[in-house]
DNA sequence: CAGTGAGCGAGCTTCCGCTTGACTT
């Protein structure tokens, strides 16, 4: 029996709570939301006003339950939920799920897991904004209403199980997009100048290193250009110091934490996510969820106590940051370290360093500007009007600098921006060498998770809670697949001035190198054209802001929710029956040639199985030639070749012992084939060109491989044996697997001991049933 | 787990945002 029942969406959050609140309260969480849109069917009346049937989440069951018995028993409720829409909306299916008394509801609203906060909160109970609980109705309604609607039509549009909705479709169309860029890109090279002249300072001699203020289009006026400086006279035209200055970043907030953990750390978004769930489970952060860079009182005051200490106060500057995100909700705070003082933790790897990086940040955006001295040295070249210019840069403060650098993502390198020497206007200089490099435009650069996800805030699309599952919905859906592409080497031409003497030599560098990109597949393409032609209005950029608009006026009481969701769905739904009437089945289908040896076309296109080439169209009683593309391949890029390729598989190697061995690309990419049993090709090997030696290398060191994994074997029952598996032994027995008890010995098992192990126990579900579910 | 691509039809798939564990062959 408790006085005071006080719920709250996070448990970590409820142990914390309940530590600054008296013996007089007990403090639970409901886990996030506990009621949602029925699973089955719209789970919206469009006939009657568009009213949603929220149901008790069947997850939620047993928490509902726990609370509500709770909640009989206390004499006051407090709704403790995030003070945002979706919190407010909690707050409301709260009351709902738990039957309590409309009079008897104390909503309260925190923004920081303080104490004088939430004694504060305490003192201020409201009731529950309706306003803002309808709101996250229109919300969730045209969420629904948008994926519901869109996902059968691809269903019968383009290939079953396939989804459309307001976030993951425009996240997919980004990266198809860029994908259409980088095609369409065309590279121009140009030729950049390059010198050094030889300062000297005291006894040393520094190598200045200047670049021309222009760079030349062909390699004849570069080369013009260098005979032009063979007899030329270099003067310091003109030295320009200025002083400037560097701010830190703000606190971290999800977008900005998966981004900086990408780039430092090469964590992938969820990697990220699980890390930092950790940390704050374990009290070592605050919330991870979050679009604010807002810092408690007490955390600044921590944060100045700290950078007094460990670096003296010279380098303490209190900032309050703003939040610029569009549609920043801002229910907590940044995210920081609980404590200042405490600089690591402990745990694996990952964890102390994304611990390290987000102490860091946040120490480091309290922290003073560094200032700096840039120097800008003008080199005049007698005989022409181009300049030569030099920079430099000398950390006069280093302030924040000390603890942490925000890195950036842009491909190029960091301009090395050194100390200059001591110069004199009027100053001759001499040229050491001066250098012609030929250099390539770039294209733009593909998406990784982190990168979509800092795009996807930029334009308000999903929220801190749906980042990182998103990127792998529409992965999961095979829209985006994240992948390495190996680089081609590129030849480039340098010509350098020494010694009154042009050398021309050609080298190469490697370009078009990708690491852990997010590619478009052919289906994603596909789909992204389709709903672009026909839904342009939700595939808008835009739209989730127009949308969120007038949730806003909804929440202020402006606009009546099932209005505005009446205005949307009216022609949305119209929208929708005109395209299932009005289209056929989309494939993306595109003739790339004829077929040199029967003469017939040969097409690209998405089958029933994915992208596939097909040669002949099946006239006059003809069949067409059917082969799926491989990885890699798309429908938008094969070319005819590659295309004919394809169909020269499967290919017959010849015999090992008494049987054939044969290679081929099956569901699971390149497979070889002998004795009835199939064997995957490694990444290296092509199966257009793969010799017999090394099918039997392959096939070999698996049926090896295969051999190791054995622990028992039964002569009397062939199809039982003991097998070490990826979670240790199990029996496997007629193509089904058993766990065994625990405290087994496998190496003691007997046929005996298997037997009634497999006779008491219930087989562990196919990898086939999990994928389903 | 593996080579498919005729056609029919039943029954299934699906959204976005809040939260954590359960469980893995």
């Amino acid at each position: 029996m408790t006085k005071n029942l006080v719920i709250v969406e996070s448990p970590a959050k409820a142990k914390t709570i309940e530590g600054f609140l008296g013996k007089d309260f007990t403090v639970k969480s409901c886990f996030g939301h506990v009621m949602d849109l029925a699973k089955k069917g719209l789970g919206v009346d469009i006939e009657n006003g568009f009213i949603p049937q929220f149901v008790i989440s069947p997850d939620k069951k047993k928490v509902v339950a726990d609370l509500k018995k709770l909640a009989k028993d206390a004499q006051k409720v407090w709704l403790a939920s995030d003070e945002d829409r979706e919190g407010e909306a909690i707050a409301a299916h709260l009351v709902d799920a738990l039957d309590l008394r409309e009079d008897g509801i104390h909503r309260i609203v925190f923004h920081e897991i303080t104490k004088p906060a939430i004694l504060q909160a305490i003192e201020n109970p409201r009731s529950i904004d309706q306003y803002l609980v309808m709101a996250q109705q229109a919300r969730r309604v045209l969420d629904r209403l948008v994926g519901f609607e869109l996902s059968p039509l691809l269903w019968k549009k383009v290939k079953p199980a396939l989804s459309a909705g307001r976030v993951q479709s425009v996240a997919v169309r980004l990266i198809v997009e860029r994908e259409e860029e980088i095609r369409n890109f065309q590279v121009v090279s140009s030729f950049r100048i390059i010198a050094l002249f030889p300062v000297k300072n005291g006894k040393k001699t520094t190598m200045v290193q200047a670049e021309l203020n222009k760079r030349f289009d062909t390699h004849d006026e570069a080369i013009a250009f260098l005979e032009q400086c063979r007899d030329a006279k270099f003067t310091v035209e003109d030295i320009e110091t200025k002083p400037s200055k560097k701010s830190p970043a703000p606190p971290f907030t999800t977008s900005t934490l998966q981004q900086e953990a990408s780039r430092k750390l090469g964590f992938s978004v969820a990697n990220t996510m699980r890390v930092a769930q950790e940390l704050y489970e374990s009290g070592k952060i605050t919330y991870m969820r979050t679009d604010s860079v807002n810092l408690s009182g007490l955390a600044l005051g921590m944060a100045k106590t700290e950078i007094t200490d460990s670096f003296g106060k010279e380098y303490v500057k209190t900032r309050n940051y703003v939040t610029k995100t569009k549609g920043a909700q801002e229910a907590h705070e940044a995210i920081r370290p609980t404590y200042m003082d405490r600089h690591s933790v402990e745990g694996d790897r990952s964890r102390k360093r994304l611990y390290e990086l987000i102490w860091k940040r946040t120490i480091a955006s309290q922290m003073a500007d560094a200032e700096l001295e840039k120097t800008t040295v003008t080199i005049g070249i007698s005989g022409t009007s181009e300049k030569f210019t030099a920079r430099g840069e000398v950390i006069r403060f280093d302030g924040f600098l000390k603890v942490y650098m925000e890195s950036s993502d842009d491909n190029s390198p960091e301009e090395s921006e050194k100390m200059l020497p001591p110069m004199n206007t009027g100053d001759i200089l001499e040229a050491g060498e001066i250098t012609a490099e030929q250099r390539f435009s770039q294209q733009p650069a593909r998406y990784t998770e982190a990168t979509l996800v800092k795009k996807m805030e930029e334009l308000g699309i999903g929220r801190p809670s749906t980042y990182a599952p998103t990127i792998s919905t529409i992965q999961k859906r095979g829209y985006v697949v994240k992948e390495d592409r190996e680089g081609i080497l590129r030849p480039y031409v340098m010509a350098t001035l020494k010694d009154g003497e042009i050398t021309e030599k050609t080298q190469t560098e490697k370009t078009g190198f990708e690491k852990n990109k997010l590619f478009p597949t052919d289906i994603g393409t596909v789909v992204n054209n389709f709903l672009l032609q026909y839904f342009e209005n939700i595939m808008d950029y835009n739209f989730t802001a127009r949308v969120e608009e007038e949730f806003d006026e909804i929440a202020q009481g402006k606009m009546v929710w099932n209005k505005m969701i009446g205005e949307f769905y009216g022609p949305f739904h119209e929208q929708i029956t005109g395209t299932l009437e009005g289209t056929k089945k989309v494939s993306g289908a595109r003739v790339i040639g004829t077929d040199p040896k029967s003469g017939e076309k040969v097409l690209v296109k998405i089958g029933r199985y994915g992208p596939m080439a097909q040669i002949g169209e099946g006239e006059e009683g003809q069949k067409p030639r059917f082969s799926s593309l491989k990885k890699g391949q798309s429908i938008e890029t094969i070319t005819l070749e590659e295309a004919l390729d394809l169909f020269k598989l499967p290919r017959n190697l010849g015999l090992y012992g008494d049987s054939e061995v044969i290679v081929s690309t099956g569901r699971f990419g390149p497979y070889a084939k002998y004795a009835g049993a199939y064997y995957s090709l490694a990444k290296t090997d092509d199966p257009l060109s793969i010799t017999l030696e090394r099918a039997v290398e392959i096939i070999t060191e698996k049926q090896k491989e295969a051999q190791s994994r054995i622990i028992h074997e039964y002569p009397e029952e062939p199809t039982l044996r003991v097998l070490n598996g990826r979670y240790g032994a199990y029996i496997s027995y007629n193509k089904q697997n058993f766990k065994l008890p625990k405290g087994t010995k496998p190496e003691e098992l007997t046929l005996e001991d298997c037997r009634k192990i497999v006779s008491e126990t219930q087989p562990t579900k196919s990898a086939k049933g999990r994928k389903k579910k």
